[in-house]
DNA sequence: ACTATTCTCGTACGTGGTACGGAATTAGGG
DNA sequence: CCCTAATTCCGTACCACGTACGAGAATAGT
């Protein structure tokens, strides 16, 4: 299915990866199916972490021997971007578009970081591994180039637009889970408090010391969100900036 | 030295971890150094890539046997913690402030990028490690927090920012380093491009399509950076924002 | 029926982190 | 000056992981 060679080098071929949906003529058919797989993948990073996500573990979940997993992937990174494509099959459909770009773009970092809540490996696995674009990014990616249309943005400012969204949303949503599991442990946010404040009473560190007594209004990570994002967008302003054509 | 045990549940208190250079009274004498093995680990990621930190490797090259390095860091993630903040020293002394808070945070982000681009594993450990505040750390966020004495920022919002920042920049970098890594080989860049034309062509993404076939002027990535650094900047104004007190 | 093709998966190898425990070294107390 | 407690050094070993290999099973065209 995969039929898996490609020009070696680290990577698979874009192409022998999307667009190879054609079942062979002959051969045994096939036991189980990439989707089957790849939903058992993101069903176990859900559960238990990215971490739990093995071979061994995702073949038991699915029935499957574990080496029969490589007639459908040809190694683990790629599992990895088809969890990543699958997950973002829930993008679609998205919100329709307004017409105001700046609206449409806060709610497309919206609806990622909702996504990115939903699934909490998602953050780590977009900042680490290469983009691949998969039919379901693509879809999203499509629908954010028709966001920005209004925008005198040229090409390949709209990736990078959207590419910086997309990051920023990443980052607030590993900001967001860190803090809730450390958090979740009073052991360990006790130990954290003891050693900032150990170092603000240092004397070397007026302005950390400051910044933590403030009274510190609860923050929900919604509104943090939310102000972070308007600041960001109403900045993403204007045309190509100062280097012309 | 490290004397671990803990509270157990993943992690190292970080005031056993920052705090406890006393020297026992008893026992024998360290025959290595916490800096020389981050060192050396250091050295491996930056010229073999963060994959090449493995303990045997490290131990290796500072002359020890594996197992001696848990007398200097309890586990390898507490191990690329040092050697976050190892290479964080890089950032001091900082440029002196100006009094222009939005030419010192900018001042702020490209030390990183310089940083990161020195370092290219950075990225990608800041990113998924939860922030372990050793002194080069502190002591670059305490500059960062007097760079932005003169905002109506309060300290949570303070923090917030720098968060932002150093996330900002983590990810052009990582991008960056992607970039120049694909570019490298041009047989996986053509297939890349094979594959995207092959999308552009198919008829349901004609805004990626646009977006490819636009002249596309070279970007080089430094000023991509700046401009980008500009927008968010210079979009970080104004005090706490609509949500009162 | 034969054959080419494709999928299944048990076995096995190499590599990684690190638990265990004994030997070596040191400082203080008798 | 030995004895004891503390600490570091590190060889051995265990287990988990990704995955190469190849033999056997199933399928479709001839």
């Amino acid at each position: 299915m995969v039929r898996g060679d490609g020009p070696g080098a680290g990577g698979v071929d874009p192409q022998q990866l999307w667009l190879n949906s054609d079942r062979p003529r002959k051969g045994r058919k096939p036991a189980f199916s990439r989707a089957a797989i790849t939903a058992a993948a993101v069903a176990l990073a859900d559960a238990e972490g990215i971490d739990a996500v093995t071979m061994r573990r995702v073949a038991s979940q699915v029935g499957a021997g574990v080496m029969s997993l490589y007639s459908y992937a040809p190694d683990k990174e790629t599992l990895l971007q088809l969890m990543v494509d699958h997950v973002s099959g829930e993008l679609s459909p998205p919100e329709p578009l307004t017409g105001d770009w700046r609206a449409d773009l806060k709610a497309i970092a919206h609806a990622q970081r909702a996504l990115m809540l939903r699934h909490p490996w998602l953050p780590t696995a977009l900042f680490n591994r290469r983009w691949s674009l998969g039919p379901n990014t693509l879809a999203f990616l499509e629908h954010a180039l028709a966001a920005l249309r209004p925008t005198a943005l040229d090409g390949g400012a709209k990736l990078e637009v959207f590419s910086l969204i997309t990051g920023f949303a990443a980052r607030l949503v590993a900001d967001e889970i860190a803090q809730a599991a450390f958090s979740a442990s009073p052991e360990r946010a006790a130990a954290e408090a003891r050693y900032l404040a150990a170092v603000a009473a240092d004397g070397h560190h007026p302005e950390l010391a400051e910044a933590l007594s403030a009274p510190a209004r609860p923050l929900t990570p919604d509104a943090t969100f939310a102000r972070l994002l308007d600041r960001m967008v109403d900045g993403l302003d204007a045309d190509s900036g100062p280097e012309g054509p």
